[in-house]
DNA sequence: CCGTATCCTATCAGATACTG
DNA sequence: CAGTATCTGATAGGATACGG
């Protein structure tokens, strides 16, 4: 595993890649913030419209819900359709670049759930030091 | 896949999780924000010094690189060990924890550096439109 | 060598009000 | 229903200077 990090990095640097101008760096931004991770969850349930997002993620506000599926529309990661009824209707859905990031996240917030006893240890230890 | 997601936000809920007290979604902002992630890949490759990353790292401030150190080893995801010698010497290396999130990480990065055709093109129609 | 402390700026993100 | 616009407080992050 170490070597293929290695080689990763190495890699990027022959290619002139500065952590600045890292294309690789917006994308991993723009899924792993805040929100859109919740967002792609509960789009990885099925597809949803967007008070319906509103409700599933109690405490986004309209601004942040926009502005975060925007985001994620325009990385092609999510799909937005509207429907010209009377009230008008629009549903997100992940594309196939969203449902092939999907186990990804979930296989990380696996990690996550499982090495949780031991990170909150690692805390303890640490914060009473 | 679909029922995975579905499973797990459901148990959160169940659980009365909301997403700001969520202690997963803690643990996956340090290790995803900006810095981290190059540094866990930098130390991915071995273990370093606090300069040697500074080196490594050219855009990265000591004041960033401090935070971001200190916070992944809060969380155990790196070792710090300090060699008391003239002048002292400070070495930083992945915990079993940090080993154990590298595979995601790379995953992650592949699966971006593989989608990136598709997100450019997606980025590019969004931005004409 | 390995940091801390301070200041200062830019961006993030919440609340509120308004529109097609 | 599905947003946009605006204002404002919080936070991140860079530059610089200093200390153990």
């Amino acid at each position: 595993m170490a070597q293929v990090s290695a080689r990763k990095l190495q890699d990027w640097k022959d290619q002139g890649f500065e952590p600045g101008n890292c294309p690789v760096r917006q994308v991993l931004d723009h899924v792993s913030a805040k929100w859109p991770v919740l967002i792609l969850l509960e789009l990885g349930r099925k597809p949803m419209r967007f008070n319906e997002l509103l409700r599933a993620l109690p405490d986004i506000s309209k601004r942040m819900l926009t502005q975060s599926l925007r985001n994620l529309e325009r990385d092609g990661i999510l799909r937005r359709e509207v429907f010209d009824t009377k009230p008008p209707s629009v549903t997100y859905s992940l594309s196939a670049l969203g449902e092939g990031f999907l186990p990804h996240l979930l296989a990380l917030v696996d990690w996550a759930e499982t090495g949780m006893p031991e990170i909150v240890a690692a805390r303890q230890r640490f914060d009473t030091v």
